[in-house]
DNA sequence: ATTATACTTTCCTATTTGATAATTTATATT
DNA sequence: AATATAAATTATCAAATAGGAAAGTATAAT
């Protein structure tokens, strides 16, 4: 769980800013400001964008502040292949670059016969 | 003024992601994901942070994308695991299962090295 | 004690959201 | 082409949320 309005507050701190000068470049009342860093509203993405130019940073970094590094939960469709796919990551080089090679080869060879098929008058 | 909407579309449709999937993962309707990208509604940051991990990229490469290369060749190595999960399940069966058998054959063959290795004395 | 500044909170209503259902559109399949 | 199936869009509406204005704190300076 991100709280970008915590973030905004430490940054705007550490850059001795006032609420007023975020809030009137992000286009806002400085009371909803205020509850933005708060937790209180939440910041569209817009007002946002334009914090991070003002702050000189970019969006990513604001909403990733300090929070060291939360591995990214990986949510998929199809379990069976993404265990396949976390069994391949334990493959030694040499033999990833094999199997991705393949697929490479796999999943080109489909593209052409798609295109074919779209495009190209089969001959009967 | 940034469209976030149509830009989350066009990474998608270059991803041949659906639109279901990338909800799924941003925890949302459909439908009403469906709004986003036409602009009907507005993204949260918190799901449009979701939505960048799962496309393996930043919330600002999404703000700010403008369509330039659409790369030819499959080249999985480079691909987020999310994507290569989504690639992968889109062989058709056969191939699939021929992947998965050299994944078998190239993981047993390192298990029974390893376990050589580490078991038998090497005679010198 | 008064004034000023920085920020917070309350209150109200207008807008936006999220969920469901119903449609429309697209894509295969026969 | 007709039909089935899946994907995407639209409609609707109660409920949550946001925005604006004004009042309230807190602290500091005069």
């Amino acid at each position: 769980m991100i709280s970008v309005g915590k973030n905004i507050k430490k940054i705007r701190e550490q850059k001795s800013l006032m609420q007023k000068e975020v809030a009137s470049v992000a286009d806002m009342q400085a009371s909803n400001y205020s509850k933005i860093e708060s937790g209180q509203r939440d910041v569209s993405v817009e007002a946002l964008d334009k914090i991070a130019q003002f702050f000189g940073m970019t969006v990513d970094e604001i909403i990733h502040f300090e929070d060291a590094k939360t591995p990214a939960a990986v949510k998929v469709e199809d379990k069976t292949a993404n265990e396949k796919v976390h069994l391949i990551s334990q493959l030694d080089d040499e033999d990833k670059n094999a199997v991705y090679r393949i697929i490479d080869g796999m999943l080109t060879k489909n593209k052409f016969q798609t295109f074919f098929e779209q495009n190209i008058q089969t001959p009967k």
